[in-house]
RNA sequence: GGAGGGGUGGUCGAGUGGUUAAAGGCAGCGGACUGUAAAUCCGCCCGCGUGAGCGUACGUAGGUUCAAAUCCUACCCCCUCCA
């Protein structure tokens, strides 16, 4: 049991993987407000539920009023960090880091407040002018090569004679810089991260007593896997991403919906903010009525991550979907005029290529002959792929197994 | 710098002149069973074409051959051992 509400609740909700001198961070916290940080790489336009973990833990701090920091490596994402990767990631360019900060921004906005007292701030700020002479003279002269080569993230790569470059090798000293940088402009003094960032926060806990005698905390979350082991945020059809302009509010429910079983007490416990007597009651749920408990998920993570409205609006949508069976505009559609599906210029195949159900029309075809397109809810068997006998009415649903749906609308 | 080994489909990994769109595993998808879960069983799993078929594909570029992932040449990359 800690003291300060915050360490409580992430404690409580299974957040913490290791801490540095807990019991003083826990004393401090609860004394006054403290400035926290957490960095997000940025290599793509956006960010996925790999990093929704992190974003829970922004949302706490700025929740029980910590000066909450989301920091952006713009200057880190030059480099590339190679903390739990065999190779070296590829190199971004300056102006793609810098159009997906702007896309990036938003999703921080869903999960802190920055009208308040939270902040975003990219590290490129004070990492681009780093003059190399000084940052050896003051940054690498506190730090020795023997220490650094007892990381994780580097004696994986050594020992596995798999090649670290120099460039990534400095990663570290970066991350460890900024902390420092925090430290000093914003008196920032805990940083979270995930646990492959254990080593680059500890090193910048070093440097900051180094070179200013001061004392800062380090807390990692523990890496949260799929059933199969393999890093969660990513599925073969694509990654889950948390920006509503690259994976529909409908489509984001409905991952958290088909959550394994085993897996709901702890995406109910991360990524819900549901008290915890809730969910353990929710958790207790056996058989069957699990899938309340999974609804309550997806409604949760969705209210969160995309808006309470678009929340409803999802769950709104899968009831029609799947409890009621009716059709619901809202999903995924596509207009075609009669005539061309008279004239055979609009097929079922062109259908379903234009709902994206499938990814190729190959796939399509394979899909009729086994059964796994429906049209108006039944198997489809013409040879033609022909859609006219279904004119009649002004919508057609389209299903391609027994989730994924589509409607063509008849004008 | 010297000697050797290797780069195959989303991934791992067989294949050393034709019957190879390339064994097998994993992942994925569809069906059955269910609970919009898991497990299990069955089917599918490069693209285009209703189809016959066509086009691409085994690091890159050339070449030999009726025929190449398989042989030859050059180049790029990776690994192991020696210096």
């Amino acid at each position: 049991m800690f003291k300060s509400n915050f360490l409580n609740e992430i404690s409580t909700r299974g957040f913490i993987y290791q801490s540095s001198d807990i019991e003083d961070l826990d004393t401090l916290m609860n004394q006054k407000a403290i400035t926290a940080y957490i960095g997000f790489d940025i290599t793509s336009d956006s960010l996925h539920i790999g990093s929704l973990l992190q974003l829970m833990l922004l949302h706490w701090l700025d929740y029980y009023d910590h000066k909450t920091i989301a920091l952006i490596g713009g200057g880190t994402t030059l480099i590339g960090d190679p903390s739990g990767k065999d190779e070296g990631r590829k190199i971004l360019q300056l102006q793609d880091i810098e159009n997906n900060i702007v896309k990036i921004e938003k999703i921080f906005e869903k999960f802190i407040n920055l009208k308040d007292k939270a902040k975003i701030i990219n590290n490129y700020e004070w990492l681009s002018d780093i003059n190399y002479i000084n940052f050896l003279r003051d940054v690498g002269s506190r730090v020795t090569i023997n220490k650094m080569l007892t990381f994780e993230s580097v004696k994986n790569r050594l020992d596995r004679e798999q090649p670290l470059t120099f460039l990534e090798f400095n990663y570290m000293l970066l991350q460890a810089y900024d902390y420092y940088h925090l430290n000093k402009e914003y008196d920032c003094e805990l940083q979270l991260g995930g646990s492959d960032q254990w080593g680059n926060i500890v090193s910048g806990i070093d440097l900051i007593r180094r070179l200013n005698n001061k004392k800062t905390f380090a807390i990692t979350s523990p890496l949260i896997t799929n059933n199969d082991g393999s890093k969660m945020g990513k599925t073969a059809d694509g990654a889950i991403w948390l920006d509503e302009c690259k994976l529909s509010n409908y489509d984001f429910y409905q991952f958290w919906r088909n959550a394994d079983d085993t897996d709901v007490p702890k995406f109910l416990h991360f990524f819900t903010k549901l008290p915890l007597e809730e969910i353990s009651k929710l958790s207790k749920l056996k058989g069957q009525e699990i899938n309340e408990a999974k609804k309550i998920l997806a409604f949760e993570v969705t209210k969160i991550t995309r808006g309470e409205e678009q929340a409803r609006e999802a769950k709104e949508i899968s009831n029609n979907v799947f409890a009621n069976n009716t059709l619901d505009d809202r999903i995924n559609s596509f207009c075609v005029s009669s005539k061309e599906i008279l004239i055979s210029s609009f097929s079922l195949l062109d259908a379903v290529e234009k709902l994206q159900l499938v990814k190729s029309r190959s796939e399509t075809k394979r899909l009729i002959k086994s059964n796994g397109i429906k049209v108006n809810d039944e198997n489809y068997h013409n040879n033609d792929f022909s859609l006219s006998s279904y004119i009649s009415k002004n919508e057609i649903k389209i299903s391609v197994g027994k989730k994924k749906i589509g409607i063509i609308k008849i004008i």
